[in-house]
DNA sequence: AAGCGTTATATCTTTAAAAATATAACGAAA
DNA sequence: TTTCGTTATATTTTTAAAGATATAACGCTT
């Protein structure tokens, strides 16, 4: 046990833990995360950027930029969008978009298991 | 391999990484990350948390108030700090203060070492 | 050609965070 | 008791991010 010494700087009445957040970055500068992930899943269930902000309380215009960015930073565009159309047009992400939030979900979880594992280790330390 | 498939989304012109933050809450906010570490290092070296803050760049404000919520959350105080006296007073960081960035350190290299293994697995997939 | 709901884009406003500024209290040393 | 550089705190200003608003283009459907 490295850090026994630790126990005494933590107050007993409080609950502490270890968090962070993780994302993959190109170019220095951030490409995935959990915020466009949530937004990609959304413009699939719902077809239409408009409503996949709506519901996640996000302006269209930064959502129509987070999946801007998104298309500029990937090799393959991830989502298709149309103006204009039947029902006025929509969008939709293509089958690269779910493999890249396959591997996210799977990355996302070894990321949590690091930090339950190391809040353990701070709690019982 | 699992995910051969993402090779195709990623640009062989850029250069992708999985890069993150972390640090340790207490009920719900910041505890301690590498701010805070860095505040205490210099503040340990300078004896004064205007020197350190003005070596950060930061306004003495912002890292009083750094210091004075570590030392809310902590059990024990993390700087002793002292107003007035030989050459105008200064602060001190405690025993406990060096042990609690010892440990963080040890968690920083795991973390590091986290994210390089998930970064090599992403870019060679 | 008119209607529809979407995408696309610019501009303005609001809000929150950070920074800057100012002032007072502190306490040992000379 | 004056000086010193620090801590302590309030107030104001600046800045950047977010949000709101407005407008036009789009293209299928009817």
């Amino acid at each position: 046990m490295s850090h026994k010494s630790i126990k005494s700087i933590l107050n007993k009445k409080f609950d502490y833990k270890i968090n962070g957040r993780l994302w993959i970055e190109c170019k220095g500068e951030g490409f995935f995360g959990p915020g466009r992930v949530e937004l990609l899943q959304r413009i699939d269930k719902t077809g239409s950027i408009n409503k996949a902000a709506g519901e996640m309380g996000m302006s269209y215009k930064k959502a129509w930029e987070m999946i801007n960015a998104l298309n500029v930073q990937a090799a393959k565009p991830l989502v298709i969008m149309q103006a204009g159309g039947n029902r006025g047009g929509g969008s939709v992400i293509t089958e690269e978009a779910k493999k890249l939030i396959a591997y996210h979900d799977q990355l996302r979880q070894r990321f949590i298991s690091f930090l339950e594992k190391e809040t353990q280790n701070l709690v019982t330390l």
